[in-house]
DNA sequence: CTTGCCGGATTGCTCAACAATACGTACGGT
DNA sequence: ACCGTACGTATTGTTGAGCAATCCGGCAAG
């Protein structure tokens, strides 16, 4: 369903470390531990507030005052000042010092360098060397899953498989810093989707592009889905700059 | 002096973007802006912090309760929490529910992981083409500060050119988030250098390397460097795992 | 049109209090 | 001596109110 894009806030690091090195008698208990409602207010209220501003909800440039929204969600102002310092050092949000929080807007220069590092970390993830059978096998998952949303419209499902798709392509690198960052990284882009007037038919022609890429990576073939990766991301940035630069001209008149 | 290592925080993320196209007839003042103090007091608080923790001055595992540690700072429980999620995103401290925040031991597999994410980001951003020629000087510069410090037996500063050194790695692939996330990684990796039994015989061999990779960079032989920089970071890697691997021995008899 | 000033509103930070949780310890049973 | 339980204490989680500092809008004066 549609709320499948909130996932765990990428707050409350998984305190232990991965080491867990093997010999524990207890393995198996770690994935329950997260159904122990074991969150913070400030952790859910982080999430809460992510998910609305990922989902289009707050518009980019909408000031959340602190009083209103404390009020509004039912949280105290301190509370709510904590979860504010993490979406700001996520960068979802700006704190702008005596003026207030407000909803990231996110420019051409923004654009830019986002693409840039996807560019960068994404290639060179691909190219790993003896990835991980698992991670593979999520690369697939998530383009069937954007296959199976696209066939029944569901468009937003589709923007969510992709960016899952991409998420997998890092994880191949073996990483957890990286796949948050990467996390992280594709929570921003989504503050610049909604400048893109229909999403779907911004979305839709990347999922043939991803599949053809899959397969390269379970053949193998590093180098040609590096390639075709590289012209992907050069397209989808091209294609957003275009979006950006036209609500820009729409915007001044 | 020791207190170079300071620097901004990487907190209040450069708000309006970085446009500024030209034509303002006032220039010159974005500059002065940081001059006026305009940092909040949580800021200073967690760059105070971030700075005790990178020295060493407070060991991985040390607690900080809140009442003791906001008495002692002067500030109130309430910001420093605000300051204490800053950190803990930044993985610094972490953060036990109902326990407490401590300064975070890293074990092996960060140490692994931290070195996985390296090897791929800096390697790649050796390969990026036509890098800014600022980013190359800035290795350069970087390179003959560790020298320098080598020459005077400062060895704490030898270690702050080296972390330099590979930022302006990074800088060459000319993106400002890929820069926020190599500051952040560098900075964990700092909390674990202090397992090293005496840092400068860690830091002291690399700069040669160092030196090395720099001249290769500027000849424009990006495969060798990169080369060059894996078979680095492996080296270091594996130095700080045995490092691990004793302190861990150590630890248990 | 610019400059200076003022009042209202918001944020930055503090303080104090209470509820919820974790930990150490003493107690009792076996 | 060992184990589980109950309890008291210390710490954290969250709230609410309050005041100083700062920003924003409008208005008057030059």
């Amino acid at each position: 369903m549609s709320q499948g894009g909130s996932s765990a806030g990428p707050d409350s690091g998984d305190a232990g470390g991965s080491g867990n090195s093997g010999t524990s008698p207890l393995a198996g208990l770690s994935g329950a531990r997260v159904l122990l409602d074991r969150t913070s207010t400030v952790s859910k209220l982080a999430d809460a507030l992510r998910a609305q501003i990922i989902e289009g909800g707050l518009p980019p440039g909408t000031q959340l005052a602190e009083h209103a929204a404390a009020k509004e969600l039912g949280v105290s102002r301190n509370t709510l000042r904590e979860a504010f310092r993490l979406l700001a050092h996520e960068g979802l949000v700006i704190h702008e010092p005596h003026r207030g929080v407000f909803v990231r807007t996110l420019d051409a220069g923004d654009v830019r360098d986002i693409y840039t590092t996807r560019r960068l970390v994404e290639c060179a993830a691909v190219r790993t060397e003896g990835p991980p059978p698992r991670a593979v096998a999520e690369i697939r998952a998530a383009v069937e899953t954007a296959e199976a949303a696209v066939a029944e419209s569901r468009w937003h499902d589709v923007g969510t498989a992709d960016l899952r798709f991409h998420s997998a392509i890092v994880a191949l690198a073996g990483s957890r810093r990286l796949n948050d960052m990467t996390r992280r990284l594709l929570a921003e882009l989504r503050l610049v989707f909604h400048v893109m007037a229909d999403p779907h038919r911004f979305h839709e022609p990347y999922v043939h592009r991803n599949a053809a890429i899959a397969t390269l990576i379970e053949q193998g073939r590093t180098r040609e889905a590096a390639e075709a990766l590289t012209a992907y991301l050069d397209d989808a940035e091209a294609q957003l700059l275009g979006g950006i630069a036209e609500r820009t001209r729409d915007r001044r008149r």
